[in-house]
DNA sequence: TATGGTACTAACAATTTTGTAAGTAATGGG
DNA sequence: CCCATTACTTACAAAATTGTTAGTACCATA
């Protein structure tokens, strides 16, 4: 999240995994709070501060470090309103919602997983 | 991937960001070649050189530690025979089987992010 | 004039993940 | 005896992510 070598092996070789769709459309979730966050953004519109309140462990820095990194990809839009004091939204962006589906099964297969390592 | 704080912050976010199904199950296959390695054993068994030669930049000790992790989760099955030189192969368990509709589908929509973005 | 609210940023430190390089054991073949 | 093969391990180093703390700007209100 803060900025990376350009040319590591680690770069590199990130580069040519993304190469699989898979791992590509893992990885553009794949910041600790990210689904978290998307997950709350699922019923609409949240401030910045709102978001904050409904995942309470984040501090304000990867909140704000993760948003930027959705937005960057286009999975949330990002509403800057005039004012003062400041407000901000975010909201999922169509290619966003049309994930929901496959997190509910995802999500499924997470639970039926939980119960087996149990 | 090597050993982990007990009880760092991070150690305790994770643990408490876990109790979300869907991020739990993101997490399963998170590591960097998890699922290039999950693919590669759709169609069935492979040895360990047999995986390494199918993922050319993966070095042995990376292998070696995705797929313990892997195993450890119960998503695939490591079987070791007797023979000298050693063979090992590793396979897709029944709870690991039950991904493959999901990342298709989560593979697709991969596919018409990185078209969004071009 | 001091305080408070909002949405941040910057500098730094801790933690975790990933990569590098060099081994190891066992045994069959030359 | 020496070498090759396979599936690893170990010690170390580099890189990336995450967390801590302390700011910032703006204006309205007390």
């Amino acid at each position: 999240m803060g900025k990376r070598k350009e040319n590591s092996t680690n770069m590199l070789n990130e580069k040519s995994i993304m190469e699989c769709d898979l791992t590509y459309a893992v990885c553009k979730v794949g910041g600790r709070w990210k689904l978290l966050i998307l997950c709350k953004l699922e019923n609409g519109k949240l401030r910045f501060s709102e978001i904050r309140r409904l995942i309470p462990k984040i501090t304000e820095r990867m909140l704000t470090l993760q948003l930027r990194e959705l937005e960057k990809d286009g999975l949330v839009k990002r509403t800057v309103y005039a004012e003062v004091p400041p407000r901000v939204d975010y909201e999922l962006t169509p290619i966003a919602i049309e994930l929901i589906p496959i997190w509910s099964k995802l999500s499924d297969w997470g639970a039926r997983h939980k119960k087996l390592v149990k």
